[in-house]
DNA sequence: CCATGCTTTGACCCAGCGGTCAAAAAATCA
DNA sequence: TGATTTTTTGACCGCTGGGTCAAAGCATGG
């Protein structure tokens, strides 16, 4: 289809040189078509744009429900969110950087429209941090300021993930959790029932990890410990 | 000084409509010139967008270097850049979102410089991190995905922070810092010294006790792995 | 008073923008 | 095949962009 093709091109160009610093013409060659054939397929700029996040933003408001299904307790259902908002980012990441890069240059309708998104996203976070809360499997915190952090983690991984990186958006979602977790879950009292929760296989993974890291520094520090001259720490 | 004026009307509109949404003529409008008037003051656009975020990229080097001094344990130094970037993002606003958002147009050096900024912050959020493992203060996490979450953390508040908001900065990141740490520092029984500030030996020590503590964490789980398959997920 | 230098003007150039349109070319169908 | 519809062209319009420049204004001080 030459029109999907078309909404390709223009999100790569958008993505690489911002909305404002892409031109009909640029787009027309990337397909290799003339500007005037784009508006065989498009009314005019703003409907192109429309086109591009359009069907994105739709298409993101329907995962969003569907892999916030809320079961599970509080802290598998925070789980659960940051990996679908991680998989989410690094999967359109194209998409997920124009749209906070260049939010401003957006028209109205679509940026009104992912604005809703974010507001959405939100408020499903900030529900599952109540919800724990009131379980007693989080220490209460200051709910919105919270829920920037977490997205704000995760929404900035479009301007740094890389798909070729060493970590996979599963692993990476992983360690956030385990980052906010041993935030948010309450250690101090009551049965450890963290156990549970975590599930046996990943604490067993964090033990590992831990070990393998301890040994690295190690070995680090025999040279060091040998040798008499040598630069210490 | 007519230069400066022009520099602030530019850094105001900029922020307004984005870089690439304001012209020479809008720039000139606004102080009051004329369009050939502001050739006097700069050799181009590019030579004005170099003025505008030249000196405030020269002023956050500076400021990073003086608010990291390197004072203190792993976690007051991990608080210390906590509150150094919130405060900074949440001063300079402006300049921060423009950076994220319009990176794309900035001239190719002042992009340079900026992600250049970024880097040498990032650089030194690591090094926390990794002294704080050092020195057992600190859960051994990957580096640099928590150097990407805390940073994104803070960059994220370029995108909803409100001067008039309920929260001052400095609250604000206590709050990251509460999140953060509960997360960081160690709380379970594991090795407890966290004594010996820098000897190699010490080091190398709680490193040999971090390995022994982990490796019997994982026997200890080995049987439940083994075991009817109860909580597996 | 004029001479000197800094500052500002406003007309101008050209390139590129989004957008239009009649006509040509391809594809489709009968 | 011819008739019809979809797709594409390329010339064109009005407009705004960054950038140039000779000349005018405006201080200053001898």
């Amino acid at each position: 289809m030459v029109r999907d093709e078309v909404v390709r091109s223009a999100t790569r160009l958008f993505k690489e040189r911002g909305i404002r610093g892409v031109s009909l013409q640029d787009i027309a060659d990337e397909v290799g078509l003339t500007k005037g054939a784009l508006y065989h397929y498009f009314s005019n700029r703003d409907d192109l744009l429309r086109q591009v996040f359009g069907d994105w933003i739709t298409q993101e408001f329907e995962s969003l429900r569907a892999h916030t299904s809320g079961s599970g307790g509080p802290t598998a259902q925070l789980r659960d969110y940051v990996r679908y908002h991680v998989t989410s980012v690094t999967q359109n990441i194209d998409l997920y950087h124009l749209s906070f890069s260049s939010e401003a240059e957006l028209p109205p309708d679509v940026r009104a429209e992912f604005r809703q998104l974010k507001r959405r996203s939100d408020s499903v976070l900030k529900a599952i941090l109540r919800a724990g809360v009131a379980a007693g499997d989080f220490e209460p915190r200051d709910e919105k300021v919270m829920a920037f952090a977490i997205d704000g983690m995760c929404n900035w991984l479009s301007q740094w993930y890389a798909a070729d990186g060493p970590k996979s958006p599963a692993q990476i979602a992983d360690d956030f959790v385990e980052l906010l977790l041993r935030g948010l879950v309450r250690q101090d009292d009551g049965p450890t029932d963290s156990g549970p929760a975590h599930g046996a296989v990943a604490t067993a993974e964090y033990h590992a990890r831990a070990i393998r890291f301890h040994s690295e520094r190690l070995e680090q520090l025999l040279p060091t410990l040998g040798g008499p001259g040598g630069t210490g720490a």
